[in-house]
DNA sequence: TAGGCGATGACCT
DNA sequence: GGTCATCGCCTAC
């Protein structure tokens, strides 16, 4: 199961994310282990956590410093609570849309970062629950093959922060620099 | 029921 | 590179 949402966010990595107008190539991921992961949300079971019990292959939106929206794909199965973050991507489609929505910054850093990358696409609290290998509203469309992947500790977690999920496509100009919890 | 604290980003130096 | 805004959620009374 570990091993399994660690497989699952490696094979993640240039998969295109569709958002409302705007697609993303994922150059960023972090994979979380919800049950058995300290750093997850899933690692206690909550209101909020719950949605990553169900069906795999759904959207879990959460808000983070009460302002900011990131975007996570649940991988299960079922009530393992596995989950990936989804935290940069390169804007594919709907590059004018996507700057409407985040003016005066570079092309590069518009999807650079998890609460940039769910602004970017369009997300709100009304995707969450989202099926994602369906034809409609926020999906996912998988890559045949594996890009060059690096992979290191993940960004802002206090627990468990030296736990080497955070995987990216090696040396692309998107994926978002590596910032440790002032806690962990 | 109240207090503390983020799976962050923007802005300032 | 460092600091701070900001508020919903979780945990402990």
């Amino acid at each position: 199961m570990i091993v399994d949402v660690v497989a699952n966010a490696r094979s993640l990595l240039g998969g295109v994310l569709h958002g409302h107008g705007v697609a993303v190539r994922i150059t960023e991921v972090e994979a979380y282990g919800g049950i058995h992961d300290p750093a997850s949300h899933a690692y206690t079971r909550t209101a909020r956590s719950e949605i990553m019990y169900g069906d795999p292959w759904r959207l879990y939106v959460y808000r983070s410093y009460g302002i900011h929206l990131c975007a996570n794909v649940v991988t299960g199965p079922t009530e393992t609570a596995s989950a990936v973050l989804i935290r940069a991507g390169e804007v594919v489609e709907g590059i004018e849309l996507a700057q409407q929505r985040r003016p005066a910054v570079a092309a590069v850093s518009l999807a650079r970062g998890p609460g940039n990358l769910a602004r970017a696409l369009g997300l709100t609290l009304d995707d969450l629950g989202t099926y994602l290998l369906g034809a409609d509203g926020v999906r996912l469309e998988m890559s045949p093959g594996e890009p060059e992947i690096s992979a290191g500790p993940r960004v802002g977690v206090s627990r468990a922060a030296d736990v080497p999920w955070r995987f990216w496509v090696t040396g692309d100009p998107t994926v978002s620099s590596y910032r440790r919890s002032p806690r962990a």
